[in-house]
DNA sequence: CTGTTAGCGCTTTCAG
DNA sequence: CTGAAAGCGCTAACAG
């Protein structure tokens, strides 16, 4: 391997005019640095960024933390971050969690070993022990999740959506649609926007004082099949159910083939929403109403939040709640019962 | 940010034994390193993996080089491959390049100056400048795709599937359903792939003595949309059409879903045969015939198949070639014509 | 404009 | 079993 000395030795020079030269420094005469960039080339040399990390505390490397690559959500965040991050000369290291707490610190340790600049991450709900962890970590964060309350303090940001809001406009759609007996296929582990959306839906019911009933509540999971069995669950439960909101559109779609194999007629008998907007949502033969997820604007925007830390010395910690817009499509309508 | 210095300060020991006690090397009294052990958690010292790698050449991290990771295929590549390399302790850089020359070259570099241990990627078809830095690169490489003829000199391992046969079986399941005017739904970019698949259809119209037909054919891209434009593009061209394939399911759907619009019956009135069984193609609501790809298996046999060539002193090449198996579901049926 | 020197944090001989 | 010393490849004062 080719280092810089060897080109200071080939050109008689000192290391450090090569070192110059190749930094694009002030302070090296114009040859110099021809004949440097020449005999680099010539001689195939590659600069080695870990001696370079090693002397500059600075490896312009960056965590990416997700939960699972393959969930749609999360290979658009990653795909965000990695369009901003690398044109700013960032490398991304990045790891799956499934959640798992164990895989979470693992993870966590490999990236301080790497001093690594910052973490991109979606952790889980955080136990003491990695919470204290992070804390000491003296290196900009951004959550892909809102802050619980007890990580309030915790000097991160944080970007999300309104999960409340974004609920509550959705049921509250559907209320105005004529519905009242609204069925609610939530997600398992997802805690921490999982309340927020459960929220939403609770609160809406409330202000449009309509009863919450138990049997109108079902978390099975988070994948289509989930849905399809969540939908079953529901109307098995209670058979005068005319709408469904499902926390994502996975279960939304899984409900909806449900539906479709079990001849209920969408949306005349029943409503289907779901959350995220999903590309295949919008295939003329799912054509799911749902609330859109600005899922790599979010990754974009973390990665703009986490370069905004590392060049200011001072952490200002953000906090941001992106808007959602619910997509209305033909999944639902008006109450027809 | 403490050091193996301050340890060995505070204890009174000597630097190389507090790195011999933390690297688990022989020739260490067991209370010595007990109590190396001990003063590191208590002053939360963290290992700089940068200046290991330094001094052993050996970095432990690897690149993983996609066009896009929103692309369920690469998604789940990229998880069996961090499942794998994770395990054995490797760390890994991803990028995107969209099979772009200049995006591949750039993160190339970066990663050659990162002095990553080995490579896994999809890369575009390589032009000579790429294929040349490639070849010098003396770093085990796994390829997500078969070596074209000018790359089979490499000393490159690569994992695919038959792309040839998996199409060619396709075509011939159509053919027994009595279909012989057999549409092809192509796919940009992906050449190499994608010529392999091209000529399964090909040869296996011309081994049943089917003539060829130019209108039968058309190349629209990729995605959902593309696919509506296949679709709708071959009808036009040839309204006889009673049978299509198509290179990916998501082409596959939206061939469907544009027949669904215009009230064609699938499969009574065309037959739709995808590539890659997606999770959605098993919907009631799609019930995609397609051929599977065994997207994650890949990824865990190209980080196996690097940690492979990572361990052993001479680079032994490989090329696998998985099978694939025709999922046979709704959207394909016997010639009614 | 260029060279000398020190040293980033760590591992690895080589002595003892 | 332990320590001293060298050095991985590079950058960053400091002199000149």
């Amino acid at each position: 391997m080719k280092t810089i000395k060897d080109i200071a030795k080939e050109l008689g020079l000192s290391v450090s005019t090569v070192s110059r030269s190749l930094n694009d420094k002030p302070d090296v005469k114009k040859e110099t640095r021809q004949k440097v960039l020449e005999e680099m080339k010539r001689l195939n040399y590659t600069p080695n960024a870990n001696a370079r990390s090693l002397i500059q505390k600075k490896s312009n490397m960056v965590g990416l933390m997700l939960s699972d690559i393959t969930d749609p959500f999360f290979s658009e965040v990653a795909l965000g971050v990695e369009e901003i991050l690398s044109k700013s000369g960032y490398q991304l290291i990045y790891g799956n969690t499934f959640l798992e707490v164990k895989k979470e610190k693992d993870f966590l340790k490999s990236l301080l070993e790497r001093k690594i600049d910052g973490i991109i991450m979606k952790p889980s709900n955080l136990n003491e022990e990695l919470l204290n962890t992070i804390n000491q970590l003296k290196i900009p964060i951004v959550f892909l999740r809102s802050l619980s309350e007890n990580e309030q303090e915790l000097n991160i940001s944080s970007i999300d959506v309104n999960h409340y809001q974004a609920t509550y406009n959705a049921v509250e759609y559907l209320i105005k649609l004529g519905h009242t007996n609204i069925g609610f296929i939530g997600m398992t582990k997802e805690s921490r926007e999982e309340e927020d959306r459960f929220e939403g839906y609770l609160d809406c019911l409330k202000h449009y004082n309509i009863d919450l009933l138990d049997q109108n509540i079902t978390i099975p999971g988070s994948k289509i099949l989930d849905g399809r069995y969540g939908m079953k669950t529901l109307l098995e439960k209670n058979p005068n159910i005319t709408a469904v909101f499902a926390a994502n559109d996975l279960l939304a779609i899984g409900a909806l083939d449900w539906l479709k194999k079990k001849n209920y007629i969408v949306p005349n008998d029943i409503s289907v929403i779901g959350f995220e907007n999903l590309e295949i949502s919008r295939l003329h033969i799912i054509n799911l109403t749902t609330v859109d997820l600005p899922r790599k604007e979010m990754g974009k925007q973390a990665a703009e939040m986490l370069l905004d830390m590392l060049s200011s010395e001072t952490i200002n910690k953000k906090e941001v709640k992106l808007d959602t817009q619910l997509i209305v499509r033909n999944s639902s309508g008006k109450n027809q019962k």
